[in-house]
RNA sequence: GCUGACGUAGCUCAGCUGGCAGAGCAGCUGAUUUGUAAUCAGCAGGUCGUGGGUUCGAAUCCCACCGUCAGCUCCA
C-alpha cells in the first residue's frame, strides 16, 4: 500500500509503475503532463487522461499517490466522460459569452452525453442552442487551455460572488478537508473537481439536443434552472451513429406505431387512460391470457372491489404516504371524500387471506389479479403507455413462513426472467433497500433485507444495489429491461414485506399448534400491461411475433377467380383459431401486399392459379421481400399452428425493416 | 405539479410579416381484374384544441384553460 497510507505525512516520492511494467520515480505533487511527456510527445498530445492505481485524473492535477500508471487516450471508455465534462464547460463559456446575466449550476458528464445547467431569466428558445452551438465552435477554434487551481474556501468564494448557486455549493465544502479546485477556460471558470481535457480544441464532435427545465439540486421546491442536454464523441461516426438511433429510436416508439398499426388510443377526456383498439386488445388480451396460463398451477387467481373505504387505506398505511396519489371518491352519506380506487391489490389479497384460518402446511399461498388499478399520477409525468393512470398488472402476493423465502424467490425469479426469455427480452436485476420515508421499525428492515439479500445471493446471479430505493414497505429485487431508446424501465419486481402481515395482522397456525406471522411478497411481471406493451412494441419495433400479432396470417388471391379458395384456406386457419384474414378487395396485389407489409402482418399467403390448382400457398414472409416460398397449404398450416403453439418468436422481428415507408 | 415547445381534414403535414383554409395518403363513387411495397379518374371531408380579447378583418397577435411532447419531480 503505497498510497492512502495512514502516516500523517505525504510520501515525498511516488512510484509510478507503467503498463509495460517499468517504473517511475517522481517527486510528490508532479503533474502527470510531465510524465507522459517523457513518454514521448505525440502520446502527450493524443492524451485525454490518465489513470493512477485506476483513478482517474487529468493531466493538470498534481500526482497524489503511487502505483499503476496508465495513460487514456480517445480509444479508453473512461476518456469519454472526462471530454464530455469538459464539453459542459465549454457549452457554459459558450452561454457565458452570449448571456452574460447567466448563473451557472452543474455541468455533469451522463450516460450518453452531458448536460449544464443554468439559471436565467429567460428560459432558452431553439434558436438560442443554435447560436450557443456555433459560439462553442469559436471557443473551440480558441483552444483555450483548461487551467487548473487549487483554492481555499475564502478565496474560492471570492472568484464565484457573482454565482450564487456556486456559493452555496461551496457551503458543503465548510469543515471539510476536501481540495477545492477551479477549472479555467479562456474566459470561464467553474468551481469543479475535474477532471478535464487539455484544451477546449479536444471537444470536436458534439451537439446540442435539447433544453429544458430542472430543478436545483433536484429539489421541486428549489427554483427551476434551464437544462442543456447535450452529447459529444470523440469520432464523427459515433456522433452520427448516436443521431440515426435517436431518429430510427423515434420511428419505433409506441405512441407512433401504435397509431399507424390501430393499437390503442389517447382521449384529452381521459389524461392517462387508455382505449385499446380491437387489434390493440388482441395483444392485451393474449399476454395476459399467457400469464394466466403460467400460472394456473401454483396460483391462484381471485377478483377483487376497485373501490374501498379509507379504513382500509389507514391499516395499510397508504392514508398517510401515498393519498395523494389515489383517486378519492366522494361517499354521499357522509359527504366526505373517503373512499378510494385501489391504487395496487395488495389490501385486497390481505384482507382475503386474512379472512380464514390458514395451516403451516398451506403456505405458500399465492393470489392474483389482473384488477384495474388507479394512481393519481402528476399530469406532467403523462406518456402514452409507459406512464399512465389507470392500468392493471399481473400482481400476486405470496403468504409464506420465514424459512421458505429463499426457495420462494428462486421461484419466482425463475418465472419473471423465463417470462421475459419468451420476448427475447433481457432484464437487470436490482437489490432495493429501505428508503427515507418507510413504515416498520429498524429491526425488521434489517431482517427483510438479510432474508432477500440471502434469497438473491443463493441464485448466484450478477445484480446491482441500489440503496434506499426499496418500497415504502420493504426491500425488493427490481427486474429493469432496456428499451430500443435506451432508456431503462421497471418491469418485475419482488418486494419483501414485514409489515403488512403486522398491519392486517396475518397468521397462520404452526406445527406447534401456535399462532406465527407469515411473511409477505409482493409480486409482478410485466410490471403493468400498458407498460410491457409499450415495451414490447418498441422492441419489436411493431413486428410482434405470430403467436402475439393482432393479424396471423393474411391471405391474397390474385384475382376473384381464386377468392373462393382463398377463403376456404382462411376458414380453416380461423377454426384452428388462427388470426386470419382474407383481403380481396378489388386493389391490385401491389397495393394489398405493400398493405400488409406496413401492418407487419407476419404471413401473406398468395394465392393464384397454380396455388388453387396445387392446394399451395405462395408465402410471404414480413420483412422479407420478395423472397417468396412456395409451400403445400398443409405446410403452412402446421407451421402457423406451430409457432403459435410453442411461442416462437418467428418472424424473427427484423430491425432493419425500414419503418420510415410506413405511412398513413 | 414545475419549465419550455406544440395543438390546422381520419393520418402526415403546408399555410411568410393578420386579408376567401391547402396538399398527399386514407375514405366514398366509377372504371380497371390485377403474380409480391401505392392502377386511373371523379367526389366528399375542417367551429384551424376550447373560451375570452385586440382589430374593419384572426388559423395567424394577446390572455386563460384543456391536452400532447421534451425534461424536472415522482413512479408500475
Amino acid at each position: 500500500m503505497l498510497a492512502g497510507s495512514p502516516s500523517d505525512a505525504p510520501p515525498t516520492t511516488l512510484v509510478l509503475t507503467l503498463p509495460d511494467g517499468s517504473t517511475r520515480e517522481v517527486p510528490f505533487g508532479t503533474l502527470p503532463r510531465e510524465v507522459v511527456a517523457t513518454i514521448g510527445a505525440r502520446l502527450l498530445q493524443a492524451s485525454i487522461a490518465v489513470a493512477v492505481d485506476g483513478e482517474v485524473q487529468d493531466l493538470m492535477t498534481p500526482l497524489r499517490k503511487s502505483g499503476a500508471f496508465v495513460v487514456l487516450t480517445d480509444k479508453d471508455p473512461r476518456a469519454l466522460a472526462v471530454m464530455r465534462h469538459s464539453a459542459a464547460h465549454i457549452l457554459a463559456t459558450a452561454v457565458r459569452r452570449l448571456r452574460p446575466d447567466a448563473h451557472i449550476g452543474f455541468g455533469p458528464a451522463i450516460e450518453d452525453g452531458f448536460y449544464y445547467d443554468f439559471e436565467v431569466a429567460h428560459p432558452f428558445t431553439p434558436d438560442d442552442l443554435d447560436a450557443f452551438e456555433a459560439e462553442m465552435r469559436k471557443v473551440i477554434a480558441e483552444k483555450y487551455p483548461f487551467v487548473r487551481e487549487e483554492v481555499s474556501l475564502s478565496e474560492a468564494r471570492k472568484r464565484f460572488v457573482d454565482d450564487p448557486l456556486k456559493l452555496e455549493r461551496l457551503d458543503d465544502f465548510e469543515g471539510s478537508d476536501e481540495v477545492i479546485s477551479t477549472y479555467t477556460d479562456g474566459p470561464f471558470i467553474d468551481l469543479c473537481r475535474g477532471p478535464h481535457v487539455q484544451d477546449s480544441s479536444y471537444l470536436k464532435h458534439f451537439k446540442l439536443l435539447s433544453a429544458a427545465g430542472a430543478y436545483w439540486r433536484g429539489d421541486e421546491k428549489r427554483q427551476m434552472l434551464q437544462r442543456i442536454y447535450a452529447t459529444a464523441y470523440f469520432k464523427k461516426e459515433d456522433l452520427d451513429a448516436r443521431l440515426l438511433q435517436l431518429e430510427e429510436a423515434k420511428k419505433r416508439d409506441h405512441r407512433v406505431l401504435g397509431k399507424q398499426l390501430d393499437l390503442f388510443q389517447l382521449f384529452p377526456v381521459s389524461p392517462g387512460g387508455v382505449f385499446w383498439t380491437p387489434k390493440g386488445t388482441i395483444v392485451y388480451n393474449t399476454l395476459e391470457a399467457f400469464v394466466r396460463e403460467r400460472q394456473q398451477e401454483m396460483f391462484r387467481e381471485i377478483k377483487t372491489p376497485l373501490l374501498y373505504t379509507k379504513k382500509l387505506w389507514e391499516q395499510s398505511g397508504h392514508w398517510g404516504k401515498y393519498r395523494e396519489n389515489m383517486f378519492l371518491v366522494l361517499d354521499n352519506e357522509t359527504g366526505e371524500h373517503d373512499m378510494s380506487l385501489k391504487p395496487m391489490n395488495c389490501p385486497s389479497h390481505h384482507l382475503y387471506y386474512a379472512s380464514q384460518r390458514h395451516s403451516y402446511r398451506e403456505l405458500p399461498i399465492r393470489y392474483v389479479t389482473f384488477d384495474v388499478l388507479h394512481r393519481n399520477e402528476l399530469s406532467g409525468a403523462l406518456s402514452g403507455l409507459t406512464r399512465v393512470r389507470q392500468f392493471a398488472q399481473d400482481d400476486c402476493h405470496v403468504y409464506l413462513r420465514e424459512d421458505q423465502i429463499a426457495d420462494e424467490v428462486q421461484l419466482l425469479m425463475n418465472f419473471i426472467l423465463s417470462y421475459y426469455d419468451t420476448f427475447g427480452l433481457t432484464a437487470r436485476l436490482k437489490f432495493a433497500t429501505r428508503p427515507a420515508e418507510r413504515i416498520g421499525s429498524d429491526e425488521l428492515w434489517d431482517r427483510a433485507e438479510a432474508a432477500l439479500r440471502a434469497a438473491l445471493e443463493s441464485t448466484g446471479r450478477p445484480y446491482e444495489l441500489k440503496e434506499g430505493d426499496g418500497a415504502f414497505y420493504g426491500p425488493k429485487i427490481d427486474f429493469d429491461v432496456t428499451d430500443s431508446i435506451g432508456r431503462a424501465w421497471q418491469l418485475g419486481t419482488i418486494q419483501l414485506d414485514y409489515n403488512a402481515p403486522e398491519r392486517f395482522d396475518l397468521q397462520y397456525t404452526g406445527e406447534d399448534n401456535a399462532a406465527h406471522r407469515p411473511v409477505v411478497i409482493h409480486r409482478a411481471v410485466s410490471g403493468s400491461f400498458e407498460r410491457f406493451i409499450a415495451i414490447l412494441i418498441e422492441h419489436f419495433a411493431g413486428a410482434f411475433p405470430v403467436w402475439l400479432s393482432p393479424e396471423q396470417v393474411r391471405v391474397l388471391p390474385i384475382a376473384p377467380d381464386y377468392n373462393e379458395h382463398a377463403e376456404a384456406f382462411v376458414r380453416r386457419l380461423k377454426a384452428a383459431g388462427i388470426r386470419a384474414h382474407l383481403d380481396a378487395r378489388n386493389e391490385t396485389l401491389n397495393y394489398r401486399v405493400r398493405e400488409g407489409e406496413m401492418q407487419k402482418v407476419p404471413y401473406m399467403c398468395v394465392i393464384g392459379r397454380r396455388e388453387a390448382e396445387e392446394n399451395t400457398v405462395a408465402l410471404r414472409v414480413r420483412g422479407t421481400g420478395k423472397k417468396q416460398e412456395i409451400l403445400s397449404a398443409d405446410a403452412f398450416f402446421d407451421r402457423v399452428v406451430n409457432e403459435v403453439r410453442t411461442r416462437a418468436l418467428t418472424p424473427m422481428a427484423d430491425a432493419s425493416s425500414d419503418v420510415s415507408e410506413v405511412t398513413a
